[in-house]
DNA sequence: ACAATTATGTTAGATGTTTAACATTGCAAA
DNA sequence: TTTGCAATGTTAAACATCTAACATAATTGT
């Protein structure tokens, strides 16, 4: 299959959360326009993409939820868990810990990091909380393939490059501070500052 | 000035954050390709966003900084303060809070709700924490303009339609749970879930 | 004075994404 | 059987955004 626009992956990440909840609730088939409703899209930007990901509905009844959700989680899911290290275990730091220590299934945050150690009790959320200077020798013997940055923004860059070097492939930066990766690295960033200000623009 | 791209105002933002840690630094002009890249996108790019917000330097010594802040703060920057609310008080919430305790300027964090108020202790940061029950009569007694979602995603719902009856304009929902709000409304939706799957699907 | 240089400013083309229009299918009712 | 309906599947146009190419202008060196 053809490498799918970043738009359609963010929302087969969705699509698959929705039917995972409307498969608990005993549904079993589903119309492209109920599930747009749901995420408030339209039916033909679900079809398109389900299109693109090759999956077949039936005329009569839908799309079968639970092939569907097999289906997304052959595309978008590792093969087997992905290890998942947090630098910097602030109140940002410490939410995403949270959350993927309830709801991560392939995800696992495997450690969390600090300018030094004893600020952070030595386990968060039953992760464990380490100095930043054991950061590199971790991440290489634990083969943690993605890494989250919620340090201060003067700090980012050099987390950035010391977890690309010990071999990261994946970046989120929560960081205002822009970050440039090499070629191989993936990287998302999303800046809460930038947020604010946008809303309050489009409110005008 | 005809309304701006979203990307072209998230850019402005950033823009101005690094003009500022410039000119913190006694710089006074800036090239474009300077700017471009500190920010790491091409030189172009920021000549046409400037172009689009009228702002015009010299061939010689690029933009004057000083002028270039303050002319994408008349762009972006609301007229007075803005007072925000945030619903929900968990490490994220709280993340948030203290963001903006220490650097916004012109946005104002002015309370926290949590579903009692007791579990979150009166006063975070600063901030006084309030129980959701309070919520509509607080936005309206305060002129509060935006509105930050950070509860469990089963409440998200049923905040967002308080948020929007109490008059906000503006909302961040920061919930994996998928929200439609009304016509004058702008809503910005970020959700981690969602983010991790992306890296992880174009590590591949 | 004037070419060369090096920036900015502008327009047009390329790319990515969404929306709209249309074709197709399978069942149900006449 | 066949006609209508209500869904899916596909293609094409519209829209948003980014990139590349070009035009313009100010300064410097000769």
């Amino acid at each position: 299959m053809k490498v799918l626009p970043e738009k359609t992956v963010e929302r087969l990440s969705k699509y698959r959360r929705i039917l995972n909840v409307e498969y608990e609730r005993g549904e079993r088939y589903i119309f492209s326009h109920e599930l747009a409703n749901l995420l408030h899209l339209t039916s033909v930007q679900v079809r398109r993409d389900l299109m693109l990901i090759e999956y077949s509905g039936s005329h009569k009844r839908g799309y079968e939820i639970k092939s569907l959700i097999e289906h997304i989680g052959n595309i978008i899911d590792p093969k087997g868990d992905i290890n998942i290290v947090i630098v910097g275990m602030g109140n940002f730091g410490k939410a995403i810990a949270h959350y993927f220590n309830k709801r991560g299934k392939h995800y696992k945050v495997i450690a969390g990091f600090y300018r030094n150690a004893s600020h952070c009790s030595t386990v968060f959320d039953g992760i464990p909380c380490l100095p930043i200077s054991e950061l590199q020798d971790f991440i290489q013997k634990n083969d943690v393939k993605m890494g989250v940055i919620t340090v201060p923004p003067q700090q980012a860059e050099i987390v950035m490059h010391q977890l690309v070097e010990a071999g990261i492939k994946g970046i989120l930066n929560y960081t205002p501070k822009p970050l440039k990766v090499p070629e191989g690295v993936f990287l998302e960033e999303y800046d809460v500052i930038t947020s604010f200000e946008k809303v309050n623009y489009f409110i005008g």
